[in-house]
DNA sequence: CACTATTGTGAGCAATTACTCAGGTCCCGC
DNA sequence: GCGGGACCTGAGTAATTGCTCACAATAGTG
């Protein structure tokens, strides 16, 4: 288990090319193998013998396992974050159901090159402070241009900003996840229609009333 | 081998009184344990130990550490299988509204008990294919309902039937799961609005047109 | 009570796993 | 080429865990 070493930074920074080199073998090799296996029956030695290494190695550049996931994931939300931040630049004076279409083929396109790595950092990762602080400020961004996007866009409608926010988020990623890694997985290009229409109809108000449910 | 029941059954029947109430205190025992420190952590030495009988009769009941967490998904599944059969049972002839709040408060009632524990079977649990069977028929009982819904209520449309329940199982599921053990869970009489407002804009139709999004 | 079937016990085994360390190999500046 | 640091090695360690088994206690029956 996690013994209560300070911090999960890296132990030593590579000063030689082979030593970067290493490093990125050893990221390839564990989201491989975290993928195939999950995060438990992964193990640190399954990671090194797929990248061609000898544990000793692997525990110059990560001080424990759970660092290893811990920079994935990382890495991933830094690319979410990103994207997202690229567009929200392009701004909100498109249909409604154009800038929601974006949203959630941005959701969709970050998570069709390994879905079950996805599913395993998201589900089986170790509830680390550390973790627990990435995720949920990413979540927090995400919220938050969904919040800003209800208020702003003259189509959209809702009860509770908040609530609705959180919902539109949530569902998105969630299902994503879900319905791609499923044993029977949805088709991509079909999931972003209804899930574009589902969430269009939500923001834009019901076929009858004008605003959302009555409390 | 034992019989063609199945791998997990438990080991033996019990025959005396105390018997039977040993097996009930092993499966709350570890419906504690596994909500408390997950399926890994929640080993079977402090289940026993929870339950204050020795390990040795632990495995008296249950054939190794999975078939625990099998039976108590399984009374959850048929929990949930009973009261949708009941649900159905209702017909369709009230308002699509009222039929899908009924929907969502049905999901939503079966979670709060213990949220928690319902997260780890549904996370963590082992992807043994008994388990895969076991939650995939009921996953498929409830999509057929809802296909059905769909098909039959004269307020709801759809362009792909089949993916539109999907869809809406999988967002109930989901989100109920998600959002009530979240860290900072959500209020769920107010998940229950939203998401009932969110579905019933979706199958109704959108506030343009009448016939479900272009394909 | 005597006898048997049922139920309960818990020390310990076998397997697994995260992680260490003593010592090697390779690279670079001088 | 040579000294020192960066990098790599992999058998071994300590700890954990699922699970067994020889035995003990209890309940039911005559």
């Amino acid at each position: 288990m996690t013994s209560g070493r300070g911090g999960l930074q890296p132990r030593k920074q590579p000063r030689q090319a082979r030593a970067e080199l290493t490093r990125q073998r050893i990221l390839a090799a564990a989201a491989h193998v975290f993928a195939e296996y999950g995060y438990a029956a992964g193990t640190t030695n399954r990671i090194a013998e797929r990248a061609q290494i000898s544990i000793g190695s692997l525990y110059q550049y990560y001080p424990n396992k759970d660092a290893i996931l811990v920079e994935l994931l990382t890495r991933h939300l830094d690319v979410g974050m990103a994207a997202a931040a690229r567009q929200q630049e392009e701004g909100p004076l498109r249909p409604l159901e154009d800038v929601i279409r974006g949203y959630v083929r941005l959701a969709l396109d970050n998570h069709l090159d390994d879905p079950q790595l996805l599913r395993v950092m998201i589900e089986q990762a170790p509830r680390s402070p550390e973790l627990l602080e990435k995720t949920s400020r990413y979540q927090e961004t995400r919220t938050a241009y969904v919040r800003k996007l209800i208020e702003d866009h003259p189509e959209s409608h809702a009860a509770d900003v908040h609530i609705a926010a959180r919902l539109v988020v949530s569902t998105v990623e969630l299902l994503v996840h879900q319905l791609i890694a499923a044993p029977d997985p949805l088709d991509p290009a079909r999931l972003e229609n209804e899930l574009v229409t589902m969430l269009t109809r939500y923001l834009a108000g019901g076929p009858r009333g004008e605003g959302a449910g009555a409390p």
